[in-house]
DNA sequence: CCGGGGCCGTATCGTATGTTACGTATTTTT
DNA sequence: AAAAATACGTAACATACGATACGGCCCCGG
């Protein structure tokens, strides 16, 4: 076999590798190939090992010394950079044999998720969500509420007034009372659908306030009191069902919601990215 | 005016250049920035000129001396190489406008992370996870703590002794003196990295026991003190950093600990299946 | 619990590499 | 056309860098 790349030789052999050369393949994988091109005493510094451990990572690999070594990652970059058509099929390694049919279907289903939702969908969706006046509360089931935490991490940062109920039934139940036709309810929840959201969405439905449903294929039956329903497609090879397509869609969100809150010219957007 | 590239600089300064460093300056252009990263020595071949002449180049550019010219060679070419999201158009059916480019560069993301990931780490850090002796903790970051939820949901479900750290440090900090070399902690961080999570690790680390760290392509400093370390690209255009492919990644180690169990006969994966 | 092998870091060594001084060549100026 | 100034290369120098020898540590097998 001929081997082109020094990454390719890295994903080789990084199998037969002990734990400290592993940290160093690890490190120029991360950020390829500079780190590479830097002297052994960064490289190690950047790993976090000593400088033999380096040396003898490149040694591995094949390669007399260290300098035989930047020059084969020299002579790559040379070629990568000449020739911009290069970069496109990515012949690396093969992807790992046993998770290959899951990612697969994760990626399909993220693309067919996206297929299914309208811009027009979309857009309202974000506007709903750029409502300051509206009070966001966000609530997920058993393995969604992880979903529901993540987008309010970043919700409550974009914008003010903005809850994610947790812990028992009844403490939720409660802010009911607040809850109002200004208001939003995010609400994820995919098979097998939890009885006591549909009950909550019910409540929260009767009360006026507007609901964005974040579902599977098969929708939730809280899909009747709500305004807008996001439907991911949760189907792998696999017990479990995929999130992730409902993930994505989440991040999606928040990266649209950032934008036009920013074109708005919020200024919370820009002293938010001034602390970051 | 601010110079961000070399490349600009010179184009800037050329005029001004005898011809020695003339010569120089059109060598680096023309396999930019390739030469430019070796030695003086191949520098001064290449371009038909004396080392001292390279040198003098180096300085009329206003560096102090090459070692600081090369590192901006280095940063520029991480910079640009960090972004590959503008390659594989493929926009198949009317995805929504406004969210295509993130979500290409999320999927793109997800296939890039996997293909850094080998076979053999999949399995290490599966059978890490299968072992029941082992107890099990999980901590995340600010943003990253929904992932740690949501895979401590699933091994909850799958095996016992699965404990996922919550609430504020002093409160997780107590659970160390549970901690040993049998255990195993998973940790969530990206940037910013966490000093809080960070300290956690190096306490753990010292006690043995096993770390499996899930970052960013830039690696934490808690990779120092990893066994596993699983790196997930993050970058998008958005205003902020993406999980998806550590979430993808969670999913995927889920589905492979399932069905590592179920071969290995385990009653409480048919328990559990029965009880779907 | 004890012995052995492999892994990794510390410290040292030799050298390749960047740097500088100086003299020659070349161009410019009057 | 002569002198001065600038440019460039040669060669010596110093240091930072890669290479290696050595010893402790940890993990595995007896």
């Amino acid at each position: 076999m001929v081997v082109s790349s020094v990454a390719e030789l890295i994903t080789e052999k990084i199998d037969s590798m002990p734990a400290g050369e592993r940290r160093a393949a690890q490190t120029l994988i991360a950020s390829y190939p500079v780190v590479g091109l830097k002297t052994v005493a960064e490289f190690s510094q950047q790993a976090g090992v000593s400088s033999p451990t380096i040396l003898r990572f490149v040694a591995r690999l094949g390669f007399q010394n260290y300098a035989e070594f930047q020059s084969a990652l020299q002579d790559e970059l040379a070629a990568q950079l000449q020739s911009p058509a290069s970069r496109t099929t990515a012949p690396l390694s093969p992807l790992p044999a046993s998770s290959a049919p899951m990612l697969e279907a994760v990626l399909e289903n993220i693309r067919e998720t996206f297929r299914h939702i309208s811009e027009r969908q979309m857009t309202d969706v974000v506007a709903q969500l750029a409502n300051q006046r509206s009070h966001i509360y966000l609530i997920g089931g058993r393995f969604t509420d992880p979903l529901a935490r993540y987008m309010a991490a970043h919700l409550n940062l974009i914008r003010p007034n903005v809850t994610h109920l947790v812990g028992q039934e009844s403490l939720w139940r409660d802010r009911l009372i607040d809850m109002n036709k200004r208001d939003t309810l995010l609400i994820f929840d995919i098979r097998r659908y939890q009885d006591s959201l549909i009950r909550f969405a019910e409540k929260a439905h009767q009360r006026g306030t507007t609901i964005v449903l974040f579902t599977d294929q098969w929708l939730s039956p809280i899909a009747r009191f709500a305004r807008h329903v996001i439907a991911g497609r949760t189907a792998v090879p696999s017990a479990w069902d995929s999130s992730s397509s409902l993930f994505v869609t989440v991040e999606t969100l928040i990266g649209a919601l950032t934008r036009k809150l920013e074109a708005e010219g919020a200024r919370r957007i820009r002293e938010i990215e001034d602390l970051r």
